[in-house]
DNA sequence: GTCTATACTACGATAGAC
DNA sequence: GTCTATCGTAGTATAGAC
């Protein structure tokens, strides 16, 4: 069934939306440009995915997290599920930014689309709430507000996605994996007010 | 010169362009809306911006705060200076909301007009890296890479302008300009080290 | 300074051949 | 399953009348 080393178009064109649509958002990214990019004709986006709008649904579907991995953050350990979620987040940034890209993108512009993606982000971030609120009846966080605390700890996890922006003010390279988790690590749990590292 | 209570076609213009490119994006944003939201010919553009992508400069140029602004950071002081930069972020958020949403979709887009936009934000984050040293050369702040702890004040800041995405989770109403400043305050200055309140 | 009319380009979608 | 050809729409910019 596999033709070669060419996957089916159906594939190449997700590949490619994946790439385009992160790069260039949803409006700059024409059905034509990702074509080209997957090498098929533009009548196939159509055919398969039923136009544009289902075929950037399709890609959340086809690689957004799933629910199930917001329950490996265990409410019994706040602080190990804060880091893990630091890690998650993190781990996703560097290695397959395209989908944080997008998200962002959309959320920024407040899309039609959004609807639709809160669907999948929306049991992850419900997760950190139920972790966060753990953490504060068991005395290991310390804040007034639940909805401020999540607020805070996703800002400083998602700006990392904006390191180009600031490249040109910044004094040291873009920190690899390890570091970054290290930074963020650091912050966030010393601005829950929880002293353990 | 003032006809009646109308402004004139450029100002108009100009008005139109900051309510729908902050609304609907720079993209999805055309030159035949902003026009009849103005009230105004669609040539009337291309006669007194030269475009669609300099009226967007334009914009930048009339509304967005000056060098001299920045300057009010008094490095001497630099937890009254971050506190400071939170109330003026936090005040341009709620009162002037377009400028920002402005800027957070072209940055996460990381459009072709970032260098330009650059030229007009990077004296404020400067002066804020200046800050956070002096905090730190004087032992109130506490952190050990100057680009991390930016990165973590800017994105606890900005965050907040996403509020209507998280809206169906959150547990309370959007907080007013004095809360809002006061829950900031409080996870910025403990995340940088900072006993002081 | 403002408007009408239009030129030109690009987009997304679909019908129908293969 | 894939391609060609085309339709209808919407975009920006400009020439020229007033």
């Amino acid at each position: 069934m596999n033709h070669n080393q060419e996957q089916d178009a159906k594939q190449r064109i997700l590949l490619a939306a994946r790439k385009c649509f992160a790069a260039y958002g949803f409006d700059r990214t024409s059905v034509r440009q990702i074509c080209e990019e997957a090498g098929v004709n533009v009548a196939l986006v159509s055919y398969h995915f039923g136009g544009k709008e289902n075929l950037f649904y399709a890609l959340f579907e086809a690689y957004f997290p799933k629910k199930e991995e917001a329950e490996r953050m265990k409410v019994e350990d706040p602080v190990g599920a804060v880091k893990l979620l630091i890690e998650e987040i993190t781990r996703m940034r560097i290695h397959y930014p395209e989908l944080i890209s997008l998200l962002q993108q959309e959320i920024a512009l407040m899309s039609p689309r959004i609807p639709i993606i809160r669907q999948h982000a929306f049991p992850i971030w419900e997760r950190l709430r139920e972790v966060l609120q753990a953490g504060k009846d068991q005395k290991q966080f310390d804040f007034e507000s639940l909805d401020q605390a999540m607020l805070f700890v996703l800002g400083s996890l998602f700006i990392h996605k904006q390191w180009p922006y600031f490249e040109p003010i910044m004094s040291d390279p873009q920190p690899n994996f390890e570091a970054s988790v290290s930074y963020a690590t650091f912050f966030i749990l010393r601005g829950l007010g929880c002293s353990d590292s």
